[in-house]
DNA sequence: GCAGCCTTGTAAGGCTTCCGTACTAAAATA
DNA sequence: TATTTTAGTACGGAAGCCTTACAAGGCTGC
């Protein structure tokens, strides 16, 4: 029997954090597939995942989103096709539009962040509580400045 | 002054990990962009990050980066033509190569992992290095199974 | 109240990264 | 030896994002 070295080699931070994202989104993916929106993907979540509940301008959603107003517009229009969301004309500026889910959308939004969090649990379960909850504080402190406040509700 | 209740609104994880990840390679990116690498884009991570010291072969690269072949022999190819490895015959099967970095692959790798861990020990600073070894700790747990056991060096 | 600049949103086109299908050649297997 | 599996490549395409360019409304200073 050969007495083999530990060889402590640092998995590259990197590499980490790509395999994480991966493993979240893809589990999210399969399981949104399971649901009556199946026809949402992750690209969504920076419309999903940043607009108020009393609907956000564009321009808002792209700069939460670190994207551009075209990109975010784009998928604003495909889930304006879908029945996700509509504009309105912003009352008090006549540029602007006023980008709000519709009850589908807030539904779906409520399923998609159901589910987030129901993964984060079993997360928790597998790899221990306390784990994940540092894993949690650690991405929060890390991203505070990139993702500013936290959006209300 | 008002007193301002704390809305304890969880952040949905899969955005933290987003997030983390955007900021972790866009750093990269730009200190990359900085050397005699400037070439190197975190696309050739698939390479870089999974290949043996004494070179891989396609195949094994597509696994552990999980993806296709097709999609890492792209990277490849663009590696090999701006000289950072080459493909060499495996003497043992002749339908496969042997994928091998060159010296100047292999600066570039020893100059890409002295940066990952230059910026895991800044955000120790910044952020606690308690805070960044217990996020070490849950990505590689939570990755565990996925990334298989740790390359050689 | 108007000239010039800024901001909001859109249009059009392009680039990068990845995948699916299809194929060749070599190896393994029956 | 005939068949199936495996390694790598070619080709075309889709997704997601960006850059450049623009129209229309708002703002500021005179």
């Amino acid at each position: 029997m050969s007495t083999e070295l530990e060889i402590p080699t640092r998995r590259p931070m990197i590499g980490l954090l790509d395999a994480a994202f991966d493993a979240f989104a893809s589990e999210l993916e399969r399981r949104v597939a399971d649901t009556a929106f199946r026809d949402i993907r992750i690209t969504h979540g920076c419309v999903f995942g940043n607009i108020e509940p009393d609907g956000s301008r564009l321009t808002e959603l792209a700069q939460r989103a670190r994207m551009t107003k075209q990109s975010v517009g784009e998928v604003a229009t495909e889930l304006e096709q879908r029945g996700y969301l509509e504009r309105v004309p912003d009352p008090s500026d006549g540029r602007a539009k006023i980008i709000r889910l519709t009850e589908r959308g807030r539904e779906a939004q409520a399923l998609g962040r159901g589910i987030i969090d129901e993964i984060e649990r079993e997360w928790a379960e597998r790899y221990g509580a306390d784990r994940v909850a540092a894993l949690r504080d650690a991405l929060e402190a890390v991203t505070a400045e990139r993702l500013g406040a936290v959006p209300v509700a």
